[in-house]
DNA sequence: CAGAATCCTCGCGGATACTG
DNA sequence: CAGTATCCGCGAGGATTCTG
């Protein structure tokens, strides 16, 4: 039996699909294919902050989850093309309402943090 | 500064909106929040499986995240109440799709693996 | 080029015991 | 009841080096 990766412990649905795409750099990967098929490279110039080694990790968990398919070519130097899979295709929407969320999240936080020393309003009474 | 959590180091939106829903019992927390407020020991029967530790400390952290309110009533025996805000009603839907997503995914990976042991075909040729 | 191998860090989540 | 305190294991992800 392959222990894959977390095999979510809480039978909770939502932490399934997480455990596919929710690895560090998955959502980016997938973005990133789902424009179109890369080879290792490209996709390590497009996401510079990902080492290789976990680069590679990642393509190979979404590979195994059918996410993507990793085509050899039998060449030198070698090329592998990684292209986005149908299911990857169906978890597009999702990950489109995760970043808008993400988006509007990040613009809340960053108001109140601005609003914070204007308004010490716990100060009044201490 | 709080470090707060893990302070995505991907600057991904989505890998962001993860990091509020993302840890193992907060999809379950919210979804049970999002039904009406519950006491802590009530989420704590609803969800076994979390130890009391862990329970508290996310559901601190999706209070500093502004997913949830605590409401602390000052009796003997104490009584505190969670409620989930307008900013997780702003994430159900998502949760929703996440859920509905696994689910799907699960059913999938099911149909797959009941099919290895029939079509080897792999060996054919071995 | 596309990785494999090796070693290491860090923090999530678990277990258990104790308290106001 | 609703936590805190302490200790710990595990696995994700990182840094570096080597190779077909």
């Amino acid at each position: 039996m392959r222990p894959r990766r977390l095999e979510p412990k809480s039978g909770c649905a939502a932490e399934l699909t997480m455990s596919v795409i929710g690895g560090l750099w998955k959502p980016t990967i997938l973005v990133n294919l789902l424009m179109g098929k890369k080879r290792f490279m490209e996709l390590s110039r497009l996401i510079p902050d990902a080492t290789q080694r976990v680069l590679t990790q990642q393509l190979r968990e979404l590979e195994a989850d059918g996410m993507i398919t990793r085509q050899v070519f039998p060449e030198v130097p070698p090329r592998v093309e990684y292209s986005a899979t149908d299911l990857a295709r169906s978890v597009a929407p999702i990950l489109g309402s995760l970043r808008d969320w993400g988006n509007q999240f990040r613009a809340n936080q960053q108001r109140m943090e601005e609003m914070e020393p204007h308004c010490p309003a716990e100060e009044v009474d201490a």
